[in-house]
DNA sequence: AAATATTATATCGCACACGATATAATTTAT
DNA sequence: ATAAATTATATCGTGTGCGATATAATATTT
């Protein structure tokens, strides 16, 4: 396929709109949880690893700290985590997930399979979406890479 | 691949964070062009097809009115456009290419060539990137039109 | 034809997302 | 040991992105 200014030619149309529908479509899910979806995903990162450094969380994440601090002291305020600085190095803050936050993974234990059907159809297999991971992921590291030298 | 609340695994990660990625990328080039990627976006579609209302735009950026209208006052303030009233329907405001916004079409032009090569590497060919447009758009297709019912 | 519903766009408020910049703590170079 | 550089996080300003709501124009119903 030969790039054009044609909008749906692009790989990068294609990846904006589906973002932002896979988004829409977690909203209801999420609106349960009270979390918004970069919300969600800062509690997946912790889910995963607690008691982790901001720069962690942008790391995983892929954001910048301008983004992911506004989010950790929203979800502090929610009583989500907690935010205190390192021993060893003052300039590091420590976040940690509360009692609630780390409950709150039990009711978003659902989450992920309900998300999965909602994708599948006629067009799209489990294969198809575990391709896409791979693939996504890919991608995702081949910019990372060069965005790092 | 089974869904869990892992971050790498389900879809949505891979998605949304490959959307924030290449769009970074974009950024140098939109830079030169004046425009910020979703201002590059209609301009996209217009240079598709001139003169058309803005539920037009609405439905092919599959955005909503209020995200589009401030993009379209922008880019009306920039000299890019114009809006009028639609004599027929004077409900529709039609979005009209200025000969300015015309002429950045020929500047935007080596754009999709250059990005196209940004993304490709050892893991991803020109052909893993067709069959990714491939797959996304029919998952767009999904998401979209579940979303009209 | 008047009331009601629908359609097309716009406004408002809030939460990202990011470039640019600031600040404080640690590391390093002299 | 002290100045300079680096690191980790935070603040500020602008531009989306979207739910909720408003407004004006057209279509439909009674």
């Amino acid at each position: 396929m030969e790039p054009t200014l044609k909008l749906a030619d692009q790989i990068c149309f294609p990846v904006y709109a589906a973002s932002r529908l896979i988004i829409r479509k977690y909203t209801p899910y999420l609106d349960e949880l009270g979390l918004s979806y970069p919300q969600y995903l800062v509690m997946l990162v912790l889910w995963e690893e607690d008691q982790v450094p901001v720069s962690f969380i942008v790391q995983k994440l892929l954001l910048n700290t301008n983004t992911v601090t506004p989010l950790l002291q929203r979800l502090e305020a929610m009583g989500m985590l907690t935010r205190k600085k390192s021993q060893q190095d003052e300039r590091k803050v420590i976040v940690s997930l509360t009692a609630k936050g780390r409950k709150l993974k039990e009711q978003a234990a659902s989450i992920p399979s309900e998300m999965a059907a909602c994708l599948l159809s006629k067009e799209i297999t489990a294969a198809d979406l575990g391709m896409l991971v791979n693939k996504l992921n890919q991608l995702i590291a081949t910019l990372n890479e060069e965005e790092a030298s």
